[in-house]
DNA sequence: AGCACGCCGACT
DNA sequence: GTCGGCGTGCTC
């Protein structure tokens, strides 16, 4: 990863932990996780130590929040300076175990790096304040031979199970003996049974050697080598580069199973959390139990358990969203970044980061390995791969010595659908023996809905949003008009607003609901399945999708990209990408790694298991060399080939840039705003350059005014130490206007 | 982040 | 005349 000039001059923590001063009254530093630039000082509580890291609570105006303590300021840094009258006393010291001290220089160091305030990033952390107490101590039931006055069948049932003498969970000993809970507390009042606390429960134990699945020689090679690696401990990155179905995964465990061997701590990070269901079961069936999740899907209790459990070190294994790379680990030894290409790992508001390259720095500051795994690499990781930053393994075959899947690209321009029509006919074709063959089929079109424009036939209106730069999306099962930038939404119209007309709206353009209908019409026996994240709410409904693939209860899948990560459909040996050019339009610099490690994904679905498979991409752009690239199989001539463009244009990685956007109600200002920052840009020489401002591509989105400016640094520039010089001589922006750093921005909407 | 203060538009 | 919208600034 790049440096950051001025993190590495900013505080060490302060190892005795000591508050600083002499005889004034005690204080301590404290982190609030609110954006207020510095940690504030608070009078320590007599006689409870309070060494940086421990949690705290502290009056904040009129209310409590749950801080942290931090490390007192370093002799030469700025101290903060308040009014001792204004000091008030911290309120509560926590029992639990304080944030590691690197846990701490992780998040000055991504507050530093992202250019936001640390309490920003400490509340990132503080995701389970109940995790702080004790784990309330769970009462059971147990036997006290006592005898009840009077016996009946139902007091005979309970006390025939709960003879064992253990305690019971009441509702299970209940259910159990199948009677209600009141004789049981029947019971109880008689003396019979009493109150006694049930063992905690502890995390499962994962075993590294419960399951050794055979490796092929390639995979053996580079698993001998990333246990070297995690067995020596330090900090090191590792590409684990290798084609769909050639088993990173299995390959990974072996690293995994090392750290287990070691009593480390491991992190795996996944794009998705529709994702985790499978990886769970291939864990388990490696390790014995299932790991640890973490996303935002998971149930408060649980995340407590995890959140308590990852401090005190009893949790061994975390797989999670990328915002568990916020979770405070006793001792981390190994991070996992599965499908490091994926532009998921992107947080996009908020504290704006990217998952992978944090997960690099936090490997650097907890000084373990770190793997990064895809079967398309990003072009970053690759050139650091390449030019030996990375270590680089790679993992040749298909497992099994599988082929992978035969690609053919269709030309639209030669070879259209039918009028009115999506599918090709050669496409058409090929589902049609595909599904007499008896197998499974799965077309692809990144689009949720049925159309993404409606426009009436008669007047010319288009379905607009009303807060956005962005035509609404019709989804007809749902008879809604919406938009997928602000979430509006609108029933769908039986008439033209604007002229009036009725039956005059057309829909302009395929969705994934559409294609599911022509679909439909041409294989009516076929049983078909949409997957789009809109039809499917929550990971049960995404699983059960999944489930009903692999289980082949359907034959014809339109999906997504939800369908095109992670997941293995045995039967699956057709894969038609319905739309190859998505993407591809718009002149975003990623536009085609991201389209050929989208597409390499999603045709290699087809045929991971015994079947051959095949795909077909249909595209109007048979000579791009993403389409060339994709049709022959040639990865290494694709990966050169953008790599040169980057470095011919200087672009990233062989540049860096932040983005700064601005945005505002009212246009005008907003512009005007983004241009005297532009203005007051200081003198930079050829290293760094702004461009712009310019409208962003959604130029309005929730009726915010959006421009953007882009600042373009040599990698050897203090890009950080400029944009804050920049920041802070600018006017202040006014009213509404706010401004946002994005630090290597991904994506340039 | 909250939360209060303070300044301008619509109305119980 | 008030109610309440949001812009602004502060919290040790």
């Amino acid at each position: 990863m790049r440096d950051s000039e001025s993190a590495k001059s900013r505080k060490q923590s302060n190892p005795d932990g000591a508050a600083h001063g002499g005889s004034a009254p005690e204080t301590v530093s404290v982190l609030l996780p609110v954006a207020a630039g510095s940690p504030f000082s608070y009078r320590a509580p007599e006689g409870t130590p309070c060494p940086p890291g421990t949690w705290v609570k502290v009056p904040l105006g009129p209310r409590e929040v749950i801080a942290t303590v931090w490390d007192a300021p370093q002799k030469g840094e700025a101290e903060d300076k308040v009014a001792p009258e204004k000091l008030r006393p911290v309120a509560e010291v926590f029992p639990a175990a304080p944030l590691p001290e690197k846990a701490r220089r992780f998040i000055d160091w991504v507050a530093d790096y992202t250019l936001s305030d640390p309490g920003a990033v400490l509340r990132m952390v503080i995701r389970s304040p109940e995790a702080l107490l004790p784990p309330k101590q769970h009462l059971g039931l147990r036997i006290t031979g006592i005898e009840p006055d009077r016996m009946t069948a139902a007091r005979t049932r309970v006390l025939q199970l709960a003879r064992n003498g253990l305690v019971w969970p009441k509702a299970t000993l209940a259910t159990e003996a199948g009677v209600t809970a009141s004789v049981v507390s029947g019971l109880e009042k008689l003396g019979t049974l009493t109150k006694a606390p049930l063992p905690s429960q502890k995390p499962l134990p994962l075993n590294p050697d419960y399951d050794h699945t055979k490796l092929t020689e390639a995979q053996g090679y580079a698993a001998a080598d990333l246990r070297k690696s995690v067995a020596d401990g330090a900090f090191a990155v590792t590409l684990l580069d290798g084609v769909t179905g050639s088993g990173k995964t299995e390959v990974y465990f072996e690293a995994i199973a090392e750290a287990l061997r070691k009593n480390r701590q491991i992190l795996v990070l996944i794009p998705e959390i529709a994702l985790t269901a499978q990886f769970l079961d291939r864990f388990e069936s490696r390790f014995g139990n299932r790991p640890a999740l973490w996303h935002s899907d998971v149930a408060a209790k649980q995340r407590e358990t995890v959140w308590r459990g990852v401090l005190n070190g009893g949790t061994r294994v975390v797989v999670g969203a990328r915002s568990a790379l916020f979770l405070p680990f006793a001792d981390l030894g190994l991070i996992v970044v599965d499908e490091e290409h994926d532009p998921a790992f992107k947080q996009e508001d908020g504290v704006i980061y990217h998952g992978r390259d944090m997960a690099v720095l936090r490997g650097r500051i907890e000084d373990c390995p770190v793997i990064l795994a895809s079967a398309t690499p990003s072009i970053e990781s690759q050139v650091n791969a390449e030019s030996g930053k990375y270590r680089h393994l790679t993992l040749p075959d298909r497992f099994a010595g599988r082929a992978l899947p035969d690609i053919t690209v269709i030309d639209l321009r030669a070879y259209p659908p039918e009028k009115g029509n999506w599918l090709a006919p050669q496409l058409v074709t090929a589902v049609k023996e595909t599904l007499e063959a008896g197998d499974q089929a799965l077309l692809f079109l990144n689009r949720r809905g049925y159309a993404p424009l409606t426009l009436c036939r008669t007047c010319g209106h288009r379905f607009a949003c009303p807060q956005c730069t962005a035509w609404l999306t019709e989804h007809r099962f749902r008879e809604k008009l919406t938009c997928h930038h602000c979430g509006f939404e609108m029933r769908t119209p039986k008439q033209c607003p604007s002229c009036g007309a009725e039956e005059s709206l057309v829909a302009c353009g395929p969705g994934v609901e559409r294609i599911a209908e022509e679909a439909h019409t041409l294989f009516p026996d076929a049983r078909l399945s949409i997957l789009s994240s809109d039809l499917l709410h929550g990971v049960h409904a995404i699983r059960e999708g999944f489930a009903a693939i692999e289980e082949h209860r359907v034959d014809l899948i339109v999906g997504t990209q939800l369908i095109a990560k992670g997941h293995n459909f045995p039967q699956l040996t057709l894969v038609g990408v319905v739309d190859g050019d998505m993407g591809l339009g718009f002149g975003d610099l990623r536009a085609s790694e991201r389209t050929f490690q989208l597409l390499s994904q999603v045709t290699g679905r087809a045929g991971r298991h015994a079947k051959p498979g095949r795909a077909f991409i249909q595209t109007h752009m048979p000579d791009h060399p993403v389409m060339m690239a994709l049709a022959s199989g040639d990865r290494t001539a694709f990966y050169g080939r953008e790599t040169n463009a980057r470095k011919a244009t200087g672009w990233p990685p062989f540049a860096r840039l932040a983005a700064v956007i601005v945005t505002g109600k009212d246009q005008r200002a907003t512009e005007a705003d983004a241009r005297a920052l532009a203005r007051a840009a200081p003198p930079h020489g050829n290293a760094i350059s702004v461009l712009g401002p310019a409208p962003a591509p959604i130029a309005v989105i929730r009726g915010r005014h959006r421009y953007r400016l882009l600042v373009k640094a040599a990698r050897s520039a203090p890009l950080h130490t400029w944009l804050r010089t920049w920041l802070q001589a600018a006017p202040r922006p006014q009213g509404s206007i706010r401004r946002t750093v994005d630090i290597d921005p991904q994506s340039f909407l």
